[in-house]
DNA sequence: TTGAAAGCGCTAACAC
DNA sequence: GTGTTAGCGCTTTCAA
């Protein structure tokens, strides 16, 4: 009958304790990890205790009594793009490898559906917040800092979340169109330019300015930007397929170009996608013809013919920082925010044609 | 003081209650629902205070309280991989619209991840699992349903769980792969192939099989199947990449194929992607010299050139489905189990050349 | 080194 | 209609 009752209603600390014949304190000590001043012999017991009766410590009590929570809320447009997919997943592990659960909310860019989905964490008691969909209203954001809870805005443009104790990490979109640009060079184009989707957000419009500082850099002018203010503002569920249109849209333009460019940098792999297939259609080669670069360097660029070379995001150190962060702030509520930038590396592939493959194993064993 | 303490500590229902002047109960009442016997003026008064305080009721105390929870586990291969990226969209989406949350769990198709993370679930009080990734243990998995977690299994091949009191929720694999054949023949080709890749999971088989089907069905012999044994078995984590570059050797094969086929039936959208990549490397034009369709349908058939035809997963009825069947179970914890089998749809692209284009809208005005 | 007891915030009997 | 009260399972002083 007891035994029945153990085995639908799971068994509880003080049932550990009645069979270890200890107390629920000690148990408790154990869970918590506390052994270091305890008997052999009680700390064998409960243990014995706990396996015999395939106890499980109730989460919903332990934070009742604590006020901490090991779930974190990650907030994000949508998985459905790649990206966010990757990132959630490099969240997810990151977390997971200290013991945390990730709750997903796919906001689909819609500011309504993100402060409903703050307000529901928060409910639930969540006590950490991932953003990379961008948070909007800041008073609430604060307001909810103020009451223990930490934020980490993910992808956010520029340096300043812009309220206190908030911390931020994001990839340096001047340094990833730079890159692209640099690898271009050391390769032998000259006729760089940039291939973007309207509108310019932030963030988009940071990657033009490192785009435009790159070429000044080499010498080569400010650079051409293409971009069609034609289209329509794409709702955004929808908005990743339409970007590949747009690229193949983009081909044709460039393709116009008088003269024609050697060389352009995407703002993004989608868009570099769409001008693959678009320059495919009007017969130009790549790498021959015309090279292609994009940015951001998901799973999707593996895919396409020839495979992309991209300015890859480094998502597992984002992710990593991330949670860094989430955790930094739990122990010290007060600390100053914190904005971490990370570089994005060159993932080479064969949309760019490599005047000199160098050979980096060679060299460092020379040196 | 009293103010400062809320601010940080968040009121609680008894706050509610007295500044409303009423007891906890009617606070209670009103939170879930039960207005209806309930005076009018006790009623404004809690609600009045609600919004004074910026009360949020303690989803930890609740959960305690109650031994239910708010929140479903989510466990699928990768949402790095699109397809599983949009069912979990799907799925957030669904669950959001009956109040529920979802936490994502990547397993990388690794069992003892997948071990672990229903471990944690069932730790935290979660009381719905939707597993995508396929559940091994089946002794496990009915210790938890025998303590009274939902489970729905996902995507599972045949049509049985083979658990007593679970769910399921599958796409008809047979009917995918005849509904390709069945296009492609309505629209004159007759040498069709399927490409797929190994290791032959049920999942994969049963797409085969309906293959197979389908060509006897229409006369059309058993149809054969184009598979590359020797690629060695790839690591979960990048399968995904790797069955892109499968897809191009496989046109390869389909190339040298005497008579060569004039259509051919991809296992999924990864690997149709290769071999168009494939057969435009080779010179062959898609769909004039050889038409490909593939299964799936995610986003990224959306994205090649030329855009993939596809059967498409009803993925938002899946998401449903499953759902319907957490909180069917949640009502009755003893139901028998049910499998659900949707249906795939066609979704036209760019890689099968059609015959007669018909007018839907023209012909329905008609009848 | 271990135990006793209070209470986290909520819900659901059961009184009034 | 509304209020009183007893826990849900855990952690955490404080005592022994």
């Amino acid at each position: 009958m007891l035994e029945r009752d153990l085995l639908v209603r799971g068994a509880t600390i003080q049932d550990v304790a009645r069979r270890a014949g200890v107390s629920p304190t000690s148990v408790s000590n154990y869970l918590n990890g506390r052994v270091g001043e305890m008997g052999e012999s009680t700390r064998s017991r409960i243990a014995e205790a706990i396996s015999a009766l395939g106890y499980v410590p109730s989460a919903a009590a332990r934070q009742l009594k604590t006020g901490r929570s090991p779930i974190l809320g990650l907030l994000l447009p949508t998985v459905a793009n790649p990206f966010y997919g990757e990132l959630a997943v490099a969240i997810d592990a990151a977390a997971q490898a200290v013991g945390l659960r990730v709750i997903l909310c796919n906001t689909q860019r819609n500011p309504a559906r993100e402060a409903d989905f703050i307000a529901q964490l928060v409910a639930d008691g969540v006590k950490g917040i991932l953003a990379a969909s961008a948070v909007s209203d800041t008073q609430m954001l604060s307001r909810h800092v103020e009451r223990g809870v930490a934020f980490v805005l993910l992808e956010v443009p520029g340096r300043n979340p812009g309220v206190a104790h908030v911390d931020s990490v994001a990839t340096d979109n001047i340094q990833a169109a730079a890159l692209a640009v640099d690898h271009l060079v050391a390769n032998g184009y000259r006729d760089i330019v940039y291939a973007t989707a309207t509108p310019l957000t932030p963030h988009r419009a940071e990657r033009i300015e490192g785009f435009h500082g790159a070429m000044r850099r080499h010498g080569l002018g400010e650079g051409r930007v293409v971009t069609d203010e034609f289209l329509p503002a794409s709702p955004a569920a929808s908005g990743d397929a339409r970007l590949a249109d747009y690229g193949r849209a983009l081909a044709k333009e460039i393709a116009r170009m008088e003269p024609r460019p050697d060389a352009v940098v995407a703002m993004n792999d989608a868009i570099g996608f769409g001008l693959l297939a678009g320059l495919h259609d009007l017969q130009l080669h790549v790498p021959n013809d015309i090279a292609v670069i994009s940015i951001d360097g998901t799973l999707l660029s593996r895919f396409s013919s020839p495979q992309l070379t991209a300015i890859r995001q480094p998502i597992e150190d984002i992710a990593a920082a991330a949670i860094e962060c989430i955790r930094g702030r739990w122990a010290d509520r007060r600390r100053s925010g914190r904005a971490v930038i990370l570089s994005p590396v060159l993932a080479p592939g064969a949309s760019v044609r490599e005047l000199a493959r160098r050979d980096a194993t060679a060299s460092s064993d020379l040196r």
